[in-house]
RNA sequence: GGAGAGGUGGCAGAGCGGUCGAAUGCGGCGGUCUUGAAAACCGCUUUACUCGCAAGGGUAACGGGGGUUCGAAUCCCUCCCUCUCCGCCA
C-alpha cells in the first residue's frame, strides 16, 4: 500500500509512475486526495473537540474537589453536549479512515523509474542471456513423459491422492528434490542469510501485510474454520517475522532466507502450458527475503539477481533475465526481475525465480519502520526473491540432462544427492 | 477440550476512578569528575496521527475491540495471547 503521505507530497511522481500499469493513475490519485483531505479534516475537528472535554473534565474535577458542586454539575451539562459532537466526529473519522484505506488498497505500487511501460508480456526486455541451448534429438521427451518413464515423478498418483496438480516424487526424484533444496539453502546461507523454518499457514493480518489479500484471495488455499491461509509463499510468513516492528538502524540488512513448501490454487489455469511440472498446485521454493534501508533497496535487488544467476550457473542451466514491464508485474512491486530456464524437450522458457522491490508498499502495511538518524523514523524497504523454485527447476533439469543412459546430475549437486545419474 | 492465574514503556515491576504517557530499578544516550576507564552524581530516554517554516502545540495509545462515567491503565463485557493443573496426542 502506498503511504498517503507519498501520494499529498510527491503527487506528480506518484502518477507519472503509476500510469506506466496502464491504470487510470489520475482518478485513482485524485480519489485518494479527496478521501486523505476529508480524514484530515475530521481528525483536526475531532481533536479541537476531544481538547475542550478534556479540559472541562480537569475543571469539573477541580470543581468538586473544591467542593463547588453547582459549577461543577452545569459544567457536567456542558460535556453531555460535547459528547455528542464527538461521538459523531469519532465515527466520522473512522468511515473516513477506513474509505481512506479501502481505496489505498486498491492501487498497486508505484513502478521504479526504470521499468518499462507495456501491457503484456511481449513488452518485457530481455536484460540478459546465458548459457548454450541443447540440441536434443527428435526423440526428447518432455518431463512428465521422463518422470514416468524413470519411475520417479507421478502425477497420478497426486490425483488419486489429492487431485491435479499434486505432484508426488519418489525414489531419485524425491532424494533430488531434497538434494536441491538443501543446494539452495546452502548457497544462501553462504551468502549470510540466516535461515528459518517459518509456518506454513498464516493469519489474514499475515496474509494482508505483504499484499495477498485481499489482492490475491482466490489464490490461496484457505482453512475457513481457523481463518488461516497456507502461504503460497514463504515470503508471506518470513517477511512478517518483522511485522510491527521498529528496528535500530544497525540492525539492517537483515537477510533471511526459508524453504517451505507454496501451495497456490491456481483457479482458471489449466491447458497444455501447464502439464507436468510447469504450473502445479504444491511446490517446493527456496526464497530469500531482505529488509533494507531505502537509499540501499536498488543495489540490493542487482545483488540477488546475481546471487541466483550464480544457482543457474551452477546448476549449468541456460537462463535469462527479464525486467518485467509496468503491465506484467506484481500489485506489491515496484520492480520486478524474473529468471527464466530453458526447458529444452519442451522448447520454452519457464520462469523459476522472480526478484522483485517491494519499497515500502509492504512494510507500509506491516508497519515495518527503522530509526532515522534525527527523529524521524521512516518505513523499511523489503526486498524478496525465489532462490529458488524447483518444481521447474526439476523440469528443466530433467529435459535438458536427458541422455541415453540416463539423466545426467549437475557436477555441483552430486556431493547432494549422492548419485551422478538418474536411472531406470 | 476443561479449571485457574495473568497480559503495563527496551527489560523488570508499581499503580487499581481524576492533575498517570504512567512511580521505581535495570539498560541506553549525553554531561560532570578522571591521564583513561570504572564508580559516583546530574540530565535525557515510546509511538502514531495532526497543526506549524520552525520553535513548539493538539489528539490518541497501559494485549485487541466494545461499554459504564463529566473523567478509565484502573470498573463491566467480549475476543486474542501467555502461564499452571487436568484431559487428549505426533
Amino acid at each position: 500500500m502506498l503511504e498517503s503521505i507519498y501520494l499529498r507530497e510527491h503527487r506528480e511522481e506518484a502518477e507519472q509512475r503509476l500510469t506506466k500499469r496502464n491504470i487510470d493513475a489520475k482518478a485513482l490519485l485524485d480519489t485518494a486526495r479527496d478521501l486523505d483531505d476529508v480524514r484530515r479534516n475530521t481528525q483536526q475537528d475531532l481533536d479541537a473537540r476531544l481538547a475542550e472535554l478534556n479540559l472541562l473534565s480537569r475543571t469539573i474535577g477541580d470543581l468538586m474537589k473544591s467542593g463547588k458542586k453547582d459549577e461543577a454539575e452545569s459544567a457536567r451539562a456542558t460535556t453531555i453536549e460535547l459528547k455528542g459532537r464527538t461521538a459523531t466526529l469519532k465515527d466520522q473519522l473512522d468511515a473516513a479512515e477506513k474509505a481512506l484505506q479501502d481505496h489505498l488498497c486498491t492501487i498497486p505500487n508505484a513502478p521504479h523509474s526504470k521499468v518499462p511501460a507495456g501491457r503484456t508480456p511481449e513488452e518485457n526486455v530481455t536484460v540478459m542471456q546465458e548459457g548454450a541451448i541443447p540440441e536434443l534429438g527428435p526423440d526428447a521427451k518432455p518431463h512428465w513423459e521422463l518422470g514416468e518413464d524413470y519411475g520417479i515423478l507421478h502425477m497420478d498418483l497426486g490425483v488419486k491422492v489429492t487431485g491435479a496438480g499434486f505432484p508426488v516424487y519418489s525414489g531419485q526424484g524425491a532424494k533430488l528434490q531434497r538434494a536441491l533444496i538443501a543446494f539452495f539453502l546452502d548457497k544462501a546461507i553462504e551468502a549470510g542469510y540466516r535461515e528459518y523454518i517459518p509456518p506454513h499457514m498464516v493469519n489474514a493480518e499475515s496474509a494482508f501485510a505483504t499484499g495477498q489479500l485481499p489482492d490475491k484471495e482466490g489464490q490461496m488455499y484457505h482453512a475457513t474454520v481457523d481463518g488461516l491461509y497456507l502461504i503460497p509463499t514463504a515470503e508471506v510468513p518470513i517477511t512478517n517475522l518483522y511485522r510491527n516492528d521498529l528496528l535500530e538502524a544497525s540492525a539492517l540488512p537483515i537477510k533471511m532466507v526459508g524453504y517451505t513448501p507454496c501451495f497456490r490454487r491456481e483457479a482458471g489455469s489449466y491447458g497444455a502450458h501447464v502439464r507436468g511440472l510447469n504450473r502445479v498446485h504444491q511446490f517446493d521454493k527456496v526464497e530469500i527475503v531482505r529488509i533494507e534501508k531505502p537509499e540501499n533497496s536498488y543495489a540490493v535487488l542487482e545483488e540477488m539477481v546475481e546471487h541466483v544467476k550464480g544457482l543457474l550457473r551452477t546448476l549449468e542451466l541456460p537462463f535469462r533475465q527479464l525486467l518485467l514491464c509496468g503491465g506484467d508485474m506484481g500489485f506489491s512491486s515496484a520492480m520486478t526481475y524474473d529468471m527464466e530456464v530453458w526447458s529444452a524437450a519442451q522448447q520454452r522458457w519457464l520462469e523459476v525465480s522472480s526478484i522483485s522491490n517491494f519499497e515500502t508498499f509492504q512494510s507500509n502495511r506491516l508497519k515495518l519502520r527503522v530509526k532515522g538518524d534525527d527523529k524521524k523514523n521512516r518505513l523499511a524497504h523489503t526486498l524478496n526473491g525465489s532462490a529458488l523454485a524447483l518444481a521447474r527447476i526439476v523440469a528443466a533439469l530433467m529435459e535438458n540432462n536427458q541422455t541415453p543412459e540416463g539423466i545426467r546430475i549437475p557436477k555441483a549437486l552430486q556431493p547432494y544427492t549422492g548419485f551422478a545419474m538418474i536411472q531406470k
